[in-house]
RNA sequence: GGCGAGGUAGCUCAGCUGGUUAGAGCGUCGGAUUCAUAAUCCGGAGGUCGGGGGAUCGUGCCCCCCUCUCGCUACCA
């Protein structure tokens, strides 16, 4: 079937699975969270086949470090960061058809048989490097996971991949006195297999699906990003970790490694869309293998290179699926000046403003979206939080509202009256622009410009008694 | 360091392929008003468009240099 762009059979809507090592903070949702469902809210009200999919990222480095510093399992971890997001999402009123886990079966065997199908095919190249061993904890560190002396400014607690202090970029193996942050030991360096994506097999596909067909309707930032991407050279990427945490190598030779957790995330959208069919009695595949379906990924900044490059070129390589159409990538939220940080814990987190402001999410949704980082990063401060509830929602919106009902209520007996007595009004030129200005917005990314009108309507709204 | 995206009124943002006095919402100042006065309506003031060069009859928008912020550059996600 033709795809139709003012009019797909379906949407299928993606929000960026969050990281189960911390909760929910306001950057994820004005950034992220708030946005897509701003556009699956809208899609479904004007009549559309909306599959608003999301889930908990579980895997990965980051988690099973963070385990281990905790003295606890993984599993641990993931069960409490996935119930308070799980939670808070909830009591918030994001509209997820579905939210998962990438720690449920269905996702695990979905990715294994993805990894499978690719490696049967030959997309993937085998190579063996050395990494960076710690042998006391009988495991290979990520060079974050490495701290030493900056040989460039002498900072004692340089990170192996950055020195915080002076900025510079590092290799773990430039550190002066490198030892692992796990046990103390000195790395060493060990041999070690890996599968990885030949992503330059890729390049010319992405050249003309990005390049070429999206250099206008997609973000700047995320058109440049790709670009950038795509001409320095596209190479092969590892998918596969040595880590006993995450879904196991499904081939021979994998025994002891998992895959990357980037191979099996955005995978997460379609185990999620499977999970979310089977409970409603549907059909997932056409949500993700119809060409009349529209499918868009909402993420921050920072996952780019992953949803643009990286997936679609594991969708193509394994074929039969459909690709997004756009990939709304917004920018960082910041919390009264400094950047939002969950190791430095300064945030607002979502479940903790659900308890000190209850039943006030929409104050928070209409401060995030008016204030929405959408070109760059922007800062969240209480004072604007307080200045939008009590001039713009309360004053403005609030006061136009209860304003309508009190004159209904005065003046026509609480029944709204026929609008054909409008035409004594003169001008209603505003009033005629209304559907193109609230009705039609969601359906071009990204929303800006769009929420000022709630002003202006109200204003409008206004002024109309008078005349 | 390299690459990408940003730096436009006090705040948050628009400004199409360069073309009359650079726009909006909020805030601010002044006036009006009453069905909302811990409100609303009207009007005014506020920008050398990050800085410096250059090309052009003419640029916020083009070219060069500099500067600040964020992101990517890594086996963190």
């Amino acid at each position: 079937m033709a795809k139709d762009q003012h009019n797909p059979a379906r949407y299928t809507i993606t929000a960026a699975l969050p990281y189960t090592n911390g909760p929910i903070h306001i950057g994820h949702l004005a950034g992220v969270y708030v946005p897509a469902d701003i556009y699956a809210r809208y899609l479904r009200l004007t009549g559309n086949d909306v599959a608003f999919i999301c889930g908990s990222d579980e895997h990965g480095v980051a988690i099973s470090m963070k385990a281990k510093k905790e003295g606890v399992t993984p599993k641990e971890i993931i069960d409490k960061y996935d119930g308070i997001i799980r939670k808070s999402f909830e009591e918030f009123g994001i509209t997820f058809n579905n939210y998962s886990r990438t720690s449920r079966d269905i996702h695990h065997k979905t990715t294994s048989d993805f990894f499978k199908k690719l490696y049967e095919q030959g997309d993937f190249i085998e190579k063996t490097t050395e990494q960076l061993y710690d042998s006391e904890a009988k495991q290979f560190l990520a060079d974050r996971f490495v701290v030493g002396t900056c040989p460039k400014c002498g900072h004692e607690e340089a990170y192996g991949d950055q020195c915080e202090n002076c900025g510079s970029t590092l290799n773990a193996t430039d550190l002066i006195n490198p030892k692992s942050t796990i046990s103390n030991a000195v790395p060493t360096l060990k041999e070690t297999k890996h599968w990885f994506l030949p992503l330059d097999r890729h390049e010319d596909f992405l050249k003309e699906w990005i390049l070429e067909s999206h250099k206008s309707d997609w973000k700047p930032n995320v058109y440049g990003q790709c670009k950038s991407w795509i001409d320095d050279g596209l190479k092969p990427r590892a998918v596969t970790r040595d880590l006993d945490w995450g879904i196991p190598v499904p081939v021979e030779g994998g025994e002891g490694k998992v895959l990357y957790v980037w191979f099996d995330a955005p995978i997460g959208y379609i185990s999620s869309t499977k999970e979310w069919a089977e409970r409603e009695g549907k059909d997932w595949e056409p949500y993700w293998k119809s060409e009349d379906t529209k499918m868009v990924h909402f993420i921050g900044k920072d996952n780019i290179v992953f949803h643009c490059i990286i997936f679609p070129a594991i969708l193509k390589a394994h074929g039969g699926y459909i690709l997004p159409d756009n990939v709304p990538a917004n920018e960082f939220l910041n919390l009264e000046g400094n950047k939002l940080s969950t190791s430095k814990n300064w945030a607002v987190w979502l479940h903790e403003y659900l308890q000190e402001f209850p039943d006030m999410q929409d104050v928070l949704r209409y401060t995030l979206t008016a204030n929405a980082p959408e070109t760059k990063d922007n800062d969240f401060t209480w004072k604007d939080f307080q200045a939008r509830n009590n001039n713009e929602l309360v004053a403005i919106f609030g006061n136009f509202i209860n304003r309508v009902v009190v004159l209904t209520n005065k003046y026509y007996e609480g029944v709204i009256p026929n609008p054909s007595e409008f035409s004594k009004v003169g001008d209603f030129g505003y009033a005629k622009k209304i559907p193109d200005n609230y009705i039609k917005f969601p359906r071009t990314l990204p929303f800006s410009g769009s929420w000022p009108k709630i002003n202006e309507f109200s204003t409008f709204g206004q002024q109309v008694p008078s005349r």
